[in-house]
Parts: structure tokens; sequence; C-alpha cells
DNA sequence: GTGGTCTAGACCACT
DNA sequence: GTGGTCTAGACCACA
């Protein structure tokens, strides 16, 4: 459920924010899903519970997920109108990487249908 | 001409990378153009002279620039032959971003239409 | 275990870095083996810490070595897919030495007999 | 007859002392063959002749060449003598790449026929 | 504790 | 003038 790799770049939390992140997405825990707890995880991951404690902040913070004290986290309920700040952030990250790859001399054909294929198969998961 | 962002978690040697990635791929920088020298730089960005030469080393490695000890550092002809692997790796950066768009609820068409935009805008430029 | 030469005209760094290749090619460091710490290792050797960290952070990119951040510096396994590239730096390098050995007038059968020795030393290390 | 890489990591000097050497390994240049003057290469490698003449310096220092005042600089005779410091040095510089070649997983057979290849061309030139 | 970044200021080799 | 290396010492994020 939950894939660490030591040797990336990223940090553990960060990785286990993106982790979250993707299982959120993918439709794998549902709104009001109960993530495991900060010790559970913790065990699970052989990870210091201070790391999930962090990833668990994070997530909080921007909205992914809420706490309630006593019970454990709790995946959010997905909003319904989408925060034109957080798509313009979104798109802003996308837009380097894509002009990169149109200058590494990737076909602007080719990338259409890259990124097509994404899209249709984000979209099909939820 | 370079903007950094002391707030940005970026951090200001990789906001110099990233800087003059962006200025070769716009085709502000040209091939064998010169870059600014490190103090030179250092002095435009009021920012350590040993900070500009982690960048422009991380550049030279990544060949984006390559560099003329006693003459200065200089763009790099762009490749012909673009690495699957480079461009696996952007694929890679742009996919969960994709997914967070559709996750947040921007219509597949309009994900389309604005990463559309972004290939044809890029195509322009060189 | 590490040996300066401060009258080498080879960089500190780099002699930091050479000497981490031996001790990984002669098997003394195994793989996921830890590096002593940047700053254990610029005790050792008095020399800076960030000349220290220079020479990993070469290593890791010529991924030698990974390194996890909070953790420390470790072996990376020995990728079983030799790079063609790199083979042919190398060979590119000897060749030239070859050939002044020629020069010299040592006798082919005398480079021949020296060179298989260094082959078959080496690969009893593995 | 020279080349010169400007993109390359050696100083231009070194390139210009390691191109003399080969072409004196290689028999263009033959003993009491006269060098280019400093100011004639100077001119042909469009380079500053202080760079030439640190070159020819070098060159003279290690006994690959001589220099008669007034009149130019001249290719030494081969020595038939094989200084025994030399060879052993050069070996040391060959053992850490075929060392490395070993570790890559270059079977112990392709590097020899490798070697072979190069001590028999260059033992043809002469 | 670990690595990572940054500053200030010095010295060297090369062009 | 250029880039390259090095020191001394500071601060930060992460585990």
């Amino acid at each position: 459920m939950f894939q660490l790799d030591v040797k990336s770049r990223k940090s553990i939390y960060e990785q286990i924010v993106d982790n979250c992140k993707e299982l959120i997405i993918a439709g794998v825990l549902a709104p009001n899903d109960k993530l495991p707890s900060v010790r559970e995880l913790s065990a699970m991951l052989t990870v210091n519970p201070n790391t999930i404690q962090k990833a668990y902040r994070e997530l909080e913070q921007s909205g992914w997920i809420y706490t309630v004290s006593g019970l454990g986290c709790f995946v959010s309920e997905s909003r319904h109108a989408p925060d034109p700040l957080q798509i313009r952030a979104l798109l802003d990250k996308i837009e380097p990487l894509v002009r990169e790859l149109l200058f590494l001399g990737v076909p602007a054909e080719s990338i259409r249908q890259a990124l097509d294929k994404m899209i249709r198969k984000g979209g099909g998961s939820r």
C-alpha cells in the first residue's frame, strides 16, 4: 500500500505525503476513510513516528485529510468547486516541464498523445 | 533576466539552475552564448560566488552548458537525439500533477486545452 | 583507510572521490555499507566538511553512492548492465598510456604481461 | 595536425602537450624535426602565445623536445633505455582504470582483447 | 545525529 | 579577467 524508497532524493515524510495523495486520488482511500494511525504506519514502514506526524500534519494543512483527536485521521470530502488558485499552481508546475520536453526535441504530437493518455487514464479511476 | 525569490522553498542555486534552463529553452540564451561570469552574476544577484558556481557546475554536469576555464561558461549546442530516460523522467513528473488536476474536479477537456496551449506556445520559441 | 597526499596535483576532493571508488572496487566498502559521515571524515582527514560534501556529491551523481538525508551516505548496488559509454571512456583513457609505454621502448610482450597481471589480480576481488 | 577542443575539461596547454606527444609517438614528428614556432602555432590555433610557451616548456622539461634558442624547438631522440620509473608511473595510472573496468562487469577476456588491440595497433606505427 | 545550503573571504591555475 | 578549490563557520530540514 505504501511504498518508500530510501534512496530517493525526496525526504521520507514527503514520500508519505505524496503516497497518501496518490491513494486518495486513485480512490483507494475514499472520503471519510480512516488512515492508519501514526503508530501503525510508523511500524508498517519502520519509520520514526515523528516523520509520520509531520506527513499527516502537512496533509491536513493542505486539506487532504482531517483529524479527529482521539479517533485518528480521515480523508476529506473531495470538494466540488475546484480552487482556481490551486489549479493555476498545478498548471504552472506543468508548463516548464512541457517546455523542456519540446526543447529536448520531442515532437509536439508525441507530447500531446502522452498527456492525453494521462488524462484518460486518470479520469477512469474515479 | 535572472529572478530570485528568497521566500521560495527552492534553494537559491536551484533557482539559478532553473532560471538558466528556462532562458536557454526560451532561446534568450542561444548555443555558444556566454553566461554571465560567476563574479558578475554573484554581484547582480547579491549572492555568494560559491552559490553561483554550484549552479553552473550542476548545469554543466547535466549538459546544459560547457565551461572553458579562463574564459567563462557557454550554452551547449542543443542535442539532436532526445534522451529517452530524460523524457521518461519529465513525463513521470507531469503525471501526478495531471492526476491531481483531475482529482480537483477539472474537466478532462479543460486540462487537454490548457496543455495544448502550452505545447503550441512552447513550440514557437525554437 | 583514506589517504590524502597534499603534494598531489589532484585536488583534495578528487582524491577523496578516487579513494572511495577504490575502496568500493576493492570490496572494502560493500553495497549498502555506510560511508563515514561528512563530519567524521572531515575530522579524520582534517579537511573542511564542505570539501567532503563536494566529494560525496560527485560520487552520488556518478552513481557510486546514494545518500539518505538524516542518515548518511551508502554504497550503491553494483549495476549489472555495464554502461558502454563509461567503458569507452575508460578505454580511451588507457590507450594513450599504452602507446606511451610502447614509445618508451617497452616490448609489447612485457606490456601484455603487466596488463594481464592487473586483469587477473583485480578479478579476484569480486 | 593539432586539434583543440575548447569544451574539454583539459586545459588548452595540456591539450597541446598531449597532442604533441601523440604526434611524436605516432611518428608524425620524427626525432630532430622542428616544431612550429610559438608564434606560428599560436596563429594556427588562435591561442594565446603564452599558452603555447607553457606547453613547450612542459614538453621540454619532461624530455620530449629540446629548445635551441634562436632556432626553435625540436623533437628529442627517442631514448633506447626505457626509464623504469616512468614505466612504473604509467602502469600505476593504468591499473585503477583496468580495475574499474572489471568492477563495471566487463569480462576479463574482453578487456584483454581490447588492450591487446591497443598494443598491436600502437606497435605498428613506429 | 545526518546531509544540504549559504556566506565571507582566500588562493591557485589558466587565458 | 576567468573558473576551481578550499577554509571557517553558520543555519536549516530531516530522522
